[in-house]
DNA sequence: CGCCTATTTGATCTGATTCAAACAATGTGG
DNA sequence: CCACATTGTTTGAATCAGATCAAATAGGCG
């Protein structure tokens, strides 16, 4: 079980922390709700396109994706979900699956069921508050990525991609320096940004070759975020974090 | 001012009622609402990028959309809306806005402030349910946009587009039989396609050459629905709006 | 070692862009 | 009510970003 030991080191605390200031009894409230734990192997789906799921599960370890097959073995990947995000909040209030929900990488999920849920949202209306900015953030997301899949060029919006990772990562704890965990293959990457395998390959090496980022054993190593941030054209407004200077308090 | 005569009349109460289920006190409380009206013009800002919105717009006559202006005069329209949508609600949550809010015809709307829209949520529970469902599925509209923009051709982008805003309009009453009025141009469709101008021009003229579809002076008019939703690979399932059957009550 | 999956490379093809210009519709002021 | 301006639609030709097809290489792992 995810101890209630140090609610601060809670995954759901972290993610929460990153976008919503929380008070000490809501972390607490937190990390003692009570959930199911379930390791999943990589590539597994864990809510499936017209489900009608009775619980929403929190992503304790490890790398998980939205998606919806197409017609003609094509998919778009909606997002990308690390340590701490609740990829299927909206089952709360939209009983049918309209997109599916996999594991990337083997996962450590935490499951709730939707009648623990609810009265626990309504006794914490803060952190109800701040499901329902998480899943506004999250659309805002999907506005960016329509923006790159729209208008980007494929170098541009690869490594927007990679700085919305990034910072992502760093703002739940999951970066060393300038390096992380991103165990993202470039069959994903082209499902996301709308690109064929090959053409993310050659963007990728591009950007490898100006010495701006690396992807090397599923580790991103960012050797030059400036230039990073400017090659993706990325401004982290939209991830409306909050000031990492509040977060140290 | 919006008579709280009929409140069933009133555009946001048929927009929730399409997509959730009221109770005759909710009803009236909407229409019982107190807010400003304003008449705005076309192509105005309402709300711009980056701006800190103190009150929530609704949409009571005219078209508007959503997007954000990117360098080299490009831009990404990320919605459209009609009347009854409140496509600012995220303001309430999100403090500073990332993109804009502009009006594509005239409009008439009406504003009501962040804080006499909170104890009204508080007062009634059940609607702020549902302003949060329709954030949801506002999110799920991103995804299908994705869809289109990522991995659907031209011809199919369009026609799942207007199939869309056909389904929408009518779910709050503004199409009469096969036609509705849709006063968007060719240059708004290519911003939110990710479209150049003449590439929609050129599949328009394709839908309009085989009998599907057809635009002229702002009004649409659907020639063959079984056709248009086979060419536009739509499926409303993604719209979560309740059966017309449970409406009709 | 050998299998499977992921990355890399090369050559060719095409959907969509861009640029440029004509045309149609709508509106405006004299 | 017509001349003119403005905005939106249509057409044509040249070009390109990115797709597709095919095959080689490189890792990771039982």
């Amino acid at each position: 079980m995810v101890s209630s030991a140090n609610p601060d080191l809670h995954p759901l605390v972290r993610k929460l922390e990153s976008i919503f200031e929380l008070t000490p009894e809501e972390r607490r409230g937190i990390a003692n709700l009570l959930v199911s734990i379930r390791d999943l192997q990589a590539d597994q789906d864990v809510v499936r396109d017209g489900d009608r799921p009775a619980q929403c599960c929190i992503i304790l370890e490890g790398f998980a994706c939205r998606y919806k097959a197409l017609e003609g073995g094509k998919r778009q990947i909606f997002s990308f979900h690390i340590p701490g995000d609740i990829p299927d909040v909206l089952s709360l209030h939209i009983t049918v699956m309209d997109h599916a929900l996999a594991t990337i990488t083997p996962c450590k999920m935490a499951f709730i069921h939707h009648e623990a849920l609810r009265p626990f949202l309504n006794a914490f209306p803060r952190i109800s508050d701040a499901f329902w900015r998480d899943t506004l953030i999250d659309a805002g997301v999907f506005r960016e990525w329509m923006i790159g899949i729209g208008r980007r060029q494929a170098p541009v919006r690869i490594a927007h991609l990679l700085c919305e990772l990034f910072v992502r990562l760093r703002a739940v704890g999951l970066t060393e320096g300038n390096t992380c965990e991103l165990p993202i293959t470039q069959a994903e990457f082209a499902d996301a940004l709308g690109l064929s395998t090959v053409h993310v390959n050659r963007s990728l090496m591009a950007l490898r070759g100006t010495g701006t980022v690396e992807i090397r054993q599923g580790k991103l190593i960012v050797k030059d975020w400036a230039r990073l941030q400017q090659a993706g054209e990325f401004d982290p407004t939209y991830l409306h974090l909050r000031p990492p200077a509040a977060k140290a308090a």
